[in-house]
DNA sequence: TTAAATCGGACAACAATTATCCGATATAAA
DNA sequence: TTTATATCGGATAATTGTTGTCCGATTTAA
């Protein structure tokens, strides 16, 4: 049981499109090479977030992806669901109907409560924190200063989009 | 992400034992039988549940499994990591030094200790309820007819081991 | 009209989980 | 002591889930 990697990718991928100015979008390709993940599969992560509405996407030349939502309304929990899917972690398989020798699958189960009580739990962490706190503390953290320089690279390599504001 | 089925089958495994008489001891086979899992796999189940001092195993004829620990003092928690295994559900996989460019592998990640702490909050959940209170659960719940049922084709099924109380 | 981007589906590669098999070892009972 | 019946552990196969690739279709700036 683990989560997928796509999830922490996307994380920062979100992180990299707050940086942008107002209105401008960043090639999928330019996104993939800073969170070093393979191209062509990361734009299928881009897409679920597109579907999730964390994030539009712009077609034709000097298209991209930009955020939908301001960063503070954008919480880990969100990118997690759009990438993980809603299925939750923990679903009965029917054993308690095997061991009573039942005949009619009532799907009843003792763990059911526990777990979605367990998976509650988890999930409201992961709402705590927003895209706006990560990166204010990637602004202030140890790597302040090459951060500012990714910054000022970014807003170099996107495409302003001036009629999408 | 999903858990894997394992623990919930391993949990009613726990549950069927915590049914047996004291110091008896049932075969593998029954076990996963009323579990309607496969023999083979779930054997190595239980051997997990064994090295995790959750049960016992009895070799050679009228063998068998059987609790190790009084079925309070067994959680829903011990289940699942002597199944799962203790890697924890999120690891950083260093995008962050890639995205800056950093020579070095520092392993820092922003998401690192919010992911902790919600997964210290789901296992925590986990911790709560133990083996005696779902067994309860089933004793009074709809099923408490075929549960008897089933507690007493158990004791007819299972092998009494006077020496190894 | 052209070039450059996303979109979506099909499919391939890889990894994790589940399942099977078998020889080795341990033990109760004949 | 022998035999039948368990668990133990390793090798390996089958299945499923995740990650990665490719390409034709569509959209849009220039």
């Amino acid at each position: 049981m683990k989560m997928k990697t796509g999830v922490e990718q996307s994380v920062y991928a979100v992180i990299l499109l707050n940086l942008l100015p107002k209105g401008a979008v960043l090639h999928s390709e330019e996104i993939s090479r800073h969170i070093g993940a393979s191209p062509s599969y990361f734009q299928k992560l881009l897409r679920r977030m597109v579907k999730a509405d964390l994030i539009v996407s712009v077609h034709g030349t000097k298209g991209g992806f930009r955020l939908k939502r301001s960063p503070e309304d954008i919480r880990i929990y969100d990118i997690y669901t759009a990438i993980e899917g809603r299925q939750s972690l923990y679903s009965s398989s029917g054993i308690m109907d095997n061991m009573m020798d039942s005949i009619e699958t009532s799907e009843q189960c003792i763990l059911r409560e526990t777990m979605s009580e367990a998976e509650a739990s988890w999930k409201n962490v992961l709402k705590r924190e927003n895209i706006a706190d990560l990166t204010e503390k990637l602004r202030v953290g140890n790597y302040n200063e090459r951060f500012k320089v990714l910054e000022k690279e970014l807003q170099k390599s996107c495409s302003v989009q001036y009629e999408h504001i």
